[in-house]
DNA sequence: GGCTTGCAGATTGTACATAATCTGTCAACG
DNA sequence: CGTTGACAGATTATGTACAATCTGCAAGCC
């Protein structure tokens, strides 16, 4: 008559190494780019890839598709979500409502601590540079979560690193523009500083344009893939 | 070489009919609370309910888990997700931040008949009352849908649809109380006359309120569910 | 009483059968 | 001569049956 769940473990940790399940497999190879937006997945062919049979590869892409990262048509098989600019758009465009608010809420309580590992992350990417994209997406997700983490709502973080994943899949082997670069370091030391003054509206709308620029760069890059031919 | 792909079927249309997938009947069974929150969900059980083998049901499980409807604890078998109070902030939590959003969109361009629909079913609403709880439900579906079902962001309408049917799982089968039902009927009347005023962030305000009221009589009865025992 | 051990039930992975779709060829037709 | 249409073979998705692995529990033993 108890019925205490014993603490509902979420998900269990995320490693991406090599023990890891298929899923997790899956998803880091479109995450990383390895498979691209609108390939096709064959489950033999994965299943031969990772060594395993075919069920595991058809559950692996049924919960990668309620993610949203794959795409199955009923009989036709499966594909790795096209992206396309109404997608960015629309993904783009919960990130500017999230965002702001949970930059909100980090202002209130950061520590001078916090404070310093943004300018210790901040001073790393501008050594690094946007030249090497990995380590700058790296680098860049670390800043981001300074902000998020530690956050109570589990629910919007999930969907916080979703649109990140996918997001990146995009651009990670993509080149930046210039202006794109300059916006960003810009944007990331006035991010900084309004967080040390506590100007919360002020961190949330410098949050919102970021999303924007980051929304009109990916827009930028997908129709200059597109008029290349793809 | 064209590459064109055929026009992204999106997600074929949902009848919860008879005639529907393994996935939309699990899926439906949870909304509608058939299966109640915490469940175990057996894949032979089920299999055998739904007239299948286990393979369909293992993979519409894992897509549901993917969707967040469902947890799966490796070799211990899956579960509908358990909806504490925790869970129901912080869906709202989103909501409070999107409803609003699309509201204003709505207010922008709503037209006289989408009015007189509004006031067509708040009038059904009203006539009908909160006793016969899934017939309100759906009345009260069809209202805010008359809100969102044009938005051209489709994601986040499918995240829409998720937190309402998540959410709806819990409350369907559960009285309102008092003061909720008023709070309810004043501010979809408030609603209707901000959008006839087109004010924008009025319908906005009004709709955040909304929702967090929405939130507040659920976590009650959260609380009064598990004062009583469960 | 606490620990071990064995067993039933459930999950997870493999192999195979069936049904649907796609590809390429070839004949009929404009 | 080029295009369209249908057909056959190959490929792939989907469903079923089965084997192996793990968990939970309870009886038995120290």
């Amino acid at each position: 008559m108890d019925q205490t769940a014993p603490a509902p473990p979420v998900e269990p940790a995320r490693r991406p190494g090599a023990g890891a399940t298929i899923y997790e497999r899956i998803r880091d190879d479109i995450v990383q780019g390895r498979l691209a937006p609108n390939a096709r997945l064959k489950t033999s062919e994965l299943a031969h890839a990772y060594g395993t049979s075919t069920n595991p590869v058809r559950e692996a892409l049924q919960q990668l598709r309620g993610e949203g990262f794959v795409v199955i048509t009923p009989n036709r098989g499966a594909r790795v979500r096209a992206m396309d600019d109404a997608f960015v758009r629309d993904v783009l465009e919960i990130e500017m409502l999230l965002e702001p608010h949970f930059t909100r809420w980090f202002v209130e309580i950061a520590t001078d601590e916090d404070i310093a590992r943004l300018e210790a992350l901040q001073q790393r990417i501008e050594e690094t540079g946007f030249d090497d994209t990995v380590r700058y997406s790296e680098l860049d997700t670390q800043f981001h979560r300074v902000f998020y983490d530690r956050h109570y709502n589990q629910h919007a973080l999930d969907l916080w690193w979703r649109h990140r994943d996918v997001l990146g899949a995009l651009s990670r082997h993509t080149r930046f523009a210039r202006w794109r670069e300059e916006a960003i370091i810009g944007e990331h030391r006035a991010l900084i500083e309004a967080v040390r003054r506590h100007d919360v509206e002020g961190a949330a709308k410098i949050v919102e344009a970021h999303v924007r620029g980051s929304g009109q760069h990916l827009a930028e890059q997908i129709r200059a893939r597109r008029a290349a031919g793809r």
